[in-house]
DNA sequence: CCTCAGGACAACC
DNA sequence: GGTTGTCCTGAG
C-alpha cells in the first residue's frame, strides 16, 4: 500500500476526462484500473490518494503511468490571466493528469471511439477484453481481463469482431492488427517526434488525424497534440472566434485541451442534473 | 420514424 | 485539396 499526497491528482477527474476507458469508480471514493497487465485499486482521500500495491510496483510501474514527474501546476500558471474561460476550466479540472498508456491499446481504443460515445466505447473495449484478452486473477482473488494482443486480434475474424458491436470499425481493427504484425518501426515510436509519430500512426487503417492525435497524447506523451473533435470544435468557435492561441501553449496544448474537454463535458452534465431536479 | 455520439475512407470534382 | 456518401450501434 502506497499513500501519496499530491496536489494536481484527482481520480474522478482523470476517470471522466475521456482518456482512459478501463478506469472505473467502484464505490464512493474507490477506483480501479486495468493497465500494464495489472489490476490496480485506489482510494481518493481528501488530501491524498492510496494505491493498493507495493512500494516497488508503484515506483516501477505507476509512477510513470500517472506522469508524476510533470508539474501540472506549472502548466496551469502559464495560462493567460486575461483568459477567463481557460482559467476557470483549468481550475475546475486541475486534478487531471495525462496517463502514459499502452500504444497498441490506445490505437484500438481510439479507432473504436470514432462516431461513438464514451459509455459505449467502454462497453466495446470491455467486451473485446473478455472475449480475446487473457483472464487473470489479482492477489485479492478478483478476476480481470487484459487487453488482447495484436497477434490475437489479427487471428480473430471480422465477423467475430462485429459480434462485439464494433460495427464498421471491425474491418479497421482487423486490418490494423495485421498491419502492426508486419510494421517495422514499432519500437521507434518512443523516439519519434510528434509530427513524425502522428504521420506514422495515420498509416494504420482507421486512424485519421483526430484519432492519431489522441494516440500521440495518451500513449506517446506528446503533450503538444491537440485532438479536435466536433465537441472541442464547438467550444473553440464559441469561446475563441478569433482563433485559439496555440502558439502560447504549444508544447502543452494537449493538457489545455483536456481541461477544456473535461470542463465543458461535466458542466453540461451538471446542467442536466439541475433540470431533472 | 429520424438524429446524433469525441471519424475515416473512398470516390468523386 | 475540398466536398460528399457510406459505414454500425444504441440512446433519445
Amino acid at each position: 500500500m502506497v499513500e501519496i499526497s499530491y496536489k494536481n491528482f484527482n481520480l474522478q477527474q482523470i476517470c471522466d476526462s475521456g482518456q482512459c476507458f478501463r478506469m472505473n469508480r467502484t464505490q464512493e471514493n474507490t477506483y480501479q484500473l486495468i493497465a500494464q497487465e495489472r489490476l490496480l485499486k485506489m482510494e481518493q482521500k481528501e488530501e491524498s490518494i492510496v494505491f493498493f500495491c507495493s512500494e516497488k510496483e508503484w515506483e516501477e510501474v505507476w509512477r510513470d503511468y500517472f506522469d508524476l514527474d510533470t508539474d501540472y501546476e506549472a502548466i496551469i500558471k502559464t495560462i493567460d490571466h486575461k483568459d477567463d474561460y481557460l482559467q476557470r476550466a483549468a481550475k475546475y479540472g486541475s486534478g487531471i493528469r495525462i496517463l502514459h498508456q499502452d500504444l497498441w491499446e490506445m490505437i484500438i481504443s481510439f479507432i473504436i471511439s470514432q462516431q461513438n460515445n464514451i459509455k459505449r466505447i467502454r462497453k466495446c473495449i470491455q467486451t473485446i477484453c473478455e472475449r480475446f484478452g487473457e483472464k487473470k486473477t489479482a492477489e485479492d482473488g478478483e478476476e480481470y481481463f487484459t487487453f488482447p494482443t495484436p497477434q490475437t486480434l489479427a487471428r480473430v475474424s471480422e465477423e467475430e469482431l462485429r459480434q462485439c458491436n464494433l460495427g464498421y470499425r471491425s474491418r479497421y481493427i482487423k486490418k490494423t492488427a495485421e498491419q502492426v504484425q508486419t510494421y517495422e518501426k514499432w519500437n521507434q515510436f518512443e523516439v519519434f517526434h510528434y509530427q513524425e509519430a502522428k504521420k506514422e500512426l495515420m498509416k494504420f487503417c482507421g486512424v485519421g488525424e483526430k484519432v492519431s492525435e489522441c494516440i500521440c497524447l495518451f500513449a506517446l506523451q506528446k503533450k503538444q497534440a491537440f485532438p479536435v473533435d466536433t465537441h472541442i470544435r464547438q467550444v473553440l468557435q464559441r469561446h475563441y472566434p478569433e482563433g485559439f492561441p496555440f502558439e502560447r501553449y504549444k508544447k502543452n496544448a494537449g493538457v489545455i485541451q483536456q481541461y477544456i474537454f473535461y470542463y465543458d463535458l461535466t458542466k453540461k452534465e451538471n446542467k442536466d442534473i439541475g433540470q431533472n431536479r
